[in-house]
RNA sequence: GGUCCUUUGGCCGAGUGGCUAGGCAAAGCUCUGCAAAAGCUUCUACAGCGGUUCGAAUCCGCUAGGGACCUCCA
């Protein structure tokens, strides 16, 4: 079947052709590591991880690009366009780098936390000056861009003259050009439309580079640009981000690379909608934000308790990408149950023996299983719905928890069924989704001595010593194992 | 102000012109020493008003609410 994606540029779902049969080039725009990360940050990282994990499930060789923006853009504060990350560096009394190097690292840890898998290439804009420079002189030679004082701006003007400047976005150049924006630089810019390239730096502004134009820093768009096109070539298949930086990053960053390589860049543009809070955008001209660590301490004053990497994960799988996520506590506690029900309905299947039969004697809930596995492809491969792929999988957990329960016997369905739900809620929750065990329960010893402790308990309720059995039960409880009688005499457990 | 999007049952959320996902919560039943799970059943929604259509939550228009972008932002 063939995959489809909504881009971004067409407004429309296409169907995926890659430029080279059986490889797929993607370029996702990374983190500022300028501050920590929020929830907000884990939805593009997760639905990208998610749209990386399925092309290579569909057997594309992957090149998953994903930047380290640590070279820090300048924002408007006050009036003085400061640079970012050298700002807060003084605020902190830290050397530039040193904060990027820490907020990397939180970046790479949240990574692993969510069971991301690592892009193939992440390359820093700090690592890529040159190509940056070499970039907008390659611009200026085509007569798109122009020096001031030792700044250069890309002329939007000319550009739009004779390209489509604004289609991605939606914006109209004439109500770009009238826009009454009051930016620094402004009366340096020919057009009020126009972006930089390349911004002289200040005196006291730390994070500088010498380039022909003199010591400055690149500008907002351009390192995306450069480092996209050094690794992914002038022209690639996939690129993401959030929604947000449709404009002016992703348009600016389709004229630059337009002029400079005499094609458009990208073939599809892919963008992840917000979570919001309480209707509003998480972010942090907002102030609404909830840090990933806060998150997984439970220490905010919004949330009742701690929500596992996986939580979120699965929360964020539970709705199509393109929409927008409302946060609530609530929220994501209907997520940690749902989540856990999976879970177990997963552990369970896995270990479900083999009916000795290859097809079963019950053709009607053959039929339906069959058919809720078949259509997961179908889900996954209409722009990433992975929303409809948890559905059709919760379909079948209760049918799972009845074979476990003797309600209903593997025997009708047979070991062909059997074994293709395995693989199929294997392929989708672990390879596709990234979905692993949040638990600790991954030790050997540990095990051995909850199996001695099921023992004890199983031979006191035989002889009705109640006493005991709830002894061990509470106790349990109290360092936080659940202990579970299942139904034949057999018990379960797991951490909380 | 401009451009665009959105409004689904107690909550979160899929969604196609007709067959009315799923999760959480709630209620009842079954199972059970108790508990927790689990199973079964119940709860039928699409902001409002018009229109198109044999038929619309799904298409069109108007009204109302919410939001995003236009400025760093995932």
């Amino acid at each position: 079947m063939a995959l489809q994606i909504f881009n971004s540029y067409s407004r429309q779902k296409e169907i995926f052709t890659p430029i080279t049969p059986g490889h797929a080039g993607m370029y996702v725009c990374g983190p500022t590591v300028s501050g920590e990360s929020h929830l907000g940050h884990a939805r593009p990282y997760i639905t990208f991880d998610v749209i990386y994990r399925y092309l290579l499930h569909k057997g594309f060789k992957v090149r998953y690009v994903r930047n380290i923006t640590d070279a820090g853009h300048f924002e408007e504060e006050g009036r003085e366009a400061e640079d970012k990350v050298s700002k807060k560096a003084l605020l902190e009394k830290l050397e530039p780098m040193e904060l990027v190097q820490k907020y990397s690292n939180l970046f790479h840890w949240a990574m692993l936390q969510f069971n991301c898998l690592e892009p193939s290439i992440e390359p820093t804009a700090t690592g890529h000056i040159i190509e940056q420079i070499s970039m907008i002189e390659k611009i200026i030679e085509e007569g798109y861009a122009y020096v001031v004082n030792g700044s250069v701006y890309f002329d939007v003007k000319k550009y739009a003259e004779k390209y489509p400047y604004g289609k991605l976005s939606g914006r109209v150049i004439e109500d770009l050009l009238e826009t009454t924006r009051n930016l620094d630089g402004q009366e340096e810019k020919r057009d009020k439309a126009d972006f930089a390239l390349w911004k002289k730096a200040p005196p006291e502004h730390i994070m500088r580079w010498k380039s022909p134009w003199g010591e400055g820093f690149p500008g907002w768009h351009i390192e995306c640009s450069a480092m996209a096109t050094k690794y992914l070539g002038t022209r690639f298949d996939i690129h993401g981000g959030g929604m947000d930086l449709q404009f002016p990053h992703h348009e600016s960053e389709i004229a630059q690379s337009t002029i400079c390589n005499h094609e458009a860049p990208v073939n599809y543009w892919v963008h992840n909608n917000m979570i919001t809070i309480d209707g509003r955008k998480m972010g942090k001209s907002y102030n609404n934000v909830i840090k990933l660590t806060e998150l997984f301490t439970g220490t905010h004053p919004l949330l009742t308790q701690a929500y596992s990497p996986m939580t979120v994960r699965f929360f964020i799988l539970q709705s199509h990408y393109r929409s927008t996520l409302d946060f609530s506590n609530d929220a994501l506690l209907a997520a940690e149950k749902a989540f856990k029900r999976m879970w177990e309905a997963h552990e369970t299947l896995q270990q479900l023996p083999l009916p000795p039969n290859e097809s079963g004697n019950d053709p009607a809930l053959e039929s339906k299983l069959n058919g809720l596995l078949m259509e997961l492809e179908s889900f996954m491969d209409d722009d990433f719905n992975s929303a409809k792929v948890l559905a059709n999988l919760f379909e079948i957990v209760p049918v799972i928890n009845s074979f476990k329960d003797k309600i209903l016997s593997t025997h009708d369905v047979g070991s062909g069924l059997i074994k293709l739900m395995k693989q199929h809620f294997k392929t989708y929750l672990e390879d596709i989704f990234g979905l692993k065990n949040s638990s600790e329960a991954d030790n050997d010893k540990l095990k051995a001595v909850m199996n001695l402790l099921i023992d004890i308990r199983k031979e006191s309720k035989s002889k009705k010593d109640f006493i005991t059995s709830d002894k061990i039960r509470n106790q349990l409880l109290e360092q936080g194992i659940v202990l579970k009688d299942e139904k034949g005499g057999d018990m379960s457990w797991y951490i909380q």
